[in-house]
DNA sequence: TGTACATCAGTGAACGCGCGTTCACTGATGTAC
DNA sequence: TGTACATCAGTGAACGCGCGTTCACTGATGTAC
């Protein structure tokens, strides 16, 4: 355990760079669930395990963790919700509806996408969050283009845009109405509404 | 000014209910433009001309406040969008479409529709909060469902959820975004997407 | 391998501040006679 | 109409509290020789 350490520093890096990723894990996931104003940094290191005053060695302030941890959530909300079209993975429209709109994904807002917990955030937020904010938004919609037909055209982005609209505004109305079933009526009403939309101009559809 | 008083209590009644409705007034745009969690109680009465003491004549405490505030969001931001289709008005789907997703709307979010300005934090309030939202929005599914074919059908109820999911989306959308230019694209994909949908089956179209 | 020293992740008390809320007070309003 | 009295909208100081942030301190880690 010595000897083969002679790169630099003191003290234990490893434990630190362990701290810091559990720090932001939390705070991008307790930020999807309560908003970007309703973790105070306390809470934040107690959840962590830590205590307050460490927070300064992982962050030159609140507002410069809210940047990173929005980054952190919106990655980690694109896996969860599988929105990227990853080759080997064989992501189809049909696919990213059922697992977006699903009352899973509704239910637990913490592990899942963060354009649609962080929307309203975003918006009140300093110019670095927008910005990461907006490139995770492009990217989604250069995905959900070429899902539309293998390359990205005029229609297929205007038709994307409608479709992250959509799920995004579906997703919010379904977690703030009070009615279980009026909740489950949205999710399912837009899956089925989008899914026929693009139905008859799929190519990626499996079945003959 | 006297003798024809002859109703009941002390002091000056009217001034009263003027700073009331002030003070709620005022609420429900800051609250739409800041969020619920962006608004002191302090700098809502300084807003408002008065002492920050003089808040609990009006209110129970803050939470009572922001069920009050939230209504009155809803009700003014639904005149101003126009969802209801009073027969005098002639509302039409393009109108709606239109109205809603301008830059105009997205840029004034104090006096725009309290439902995409609101949703997010609504998720995250008590349950007289969500229950005034719950009304609302089923206000408007109903109201557009009808003016999708003049009676509320299956289909129709499906088409109008997606229709306010992607209004709601898209704002928000639009309003988190970084880049002005993505945002207008936002606004006009969805309308155009949203309008296409609405055409061949629309009954209210006045062209011939 | 062993010893002396520097570094720095994490601790916990303390800071100034703004929050929601309370309260003794004021003075104009409305009432009783 | 005039006078005495009760009411209460609005004032502003004060409350306890949690916030983000600072700082002197600790002790394990890693380094130098």
């Amino acid at each position: 355990m010595w000897m083969i350490r002679d790169i630099h520093m003191g003290h234990s890096q490893s434990e630190k760079e362990a701290s810091h990723e559990r720090i932001l894990r939390i705070a991008a996931k307790r930020f999807r669930e309560l908003g970007l104003a309703g973790l105070s940094v306390a809470d934040l290191m107690e959840a962590a395990g830590l205590t307050h005053g460490g927070f300064y060695r992982h962050f030159e302030s609140r507002e410069a963790l809210v940047a990173q941890a929005v980054a952190v959530a919106l990655a980690e909300g694109q896996e969860r919700v599988g929105v990227e079209p990853h080759p080997e993975a064989g992501v189809t429209l049909e696919g990213l509806l059922d697992a977006y709109l699903a009352e899973a994904h509704r239910d637990s807002p913490g592990e899942g996408c963060a354009v649609a917990a962080l929307a309203a955030d975003a918006a009140r937020s300093d110019a670095k969050t927008r910005a990461v904010f907006t490139r995770q938004l492009k990217r989604n919609l250069t995905s959900t283009s070429q899902l539309l037909r293998g390359s990205v055209g005029d229609t297929e982005r205007s038709r994307a845009i409608l479709i992250w609209s959509a799920l995004v505004g579906a997703l919010t109305l379904a977690r703030a109405v009070n009615e279980k079933r009026l909740s489950t009526e949205i999710l399912a009403a837009v899956r089925a509404e989008l899914k026929a939309l693009g139905a008859p101009r799929s190519r990626n559809s499996r079945k003959p």
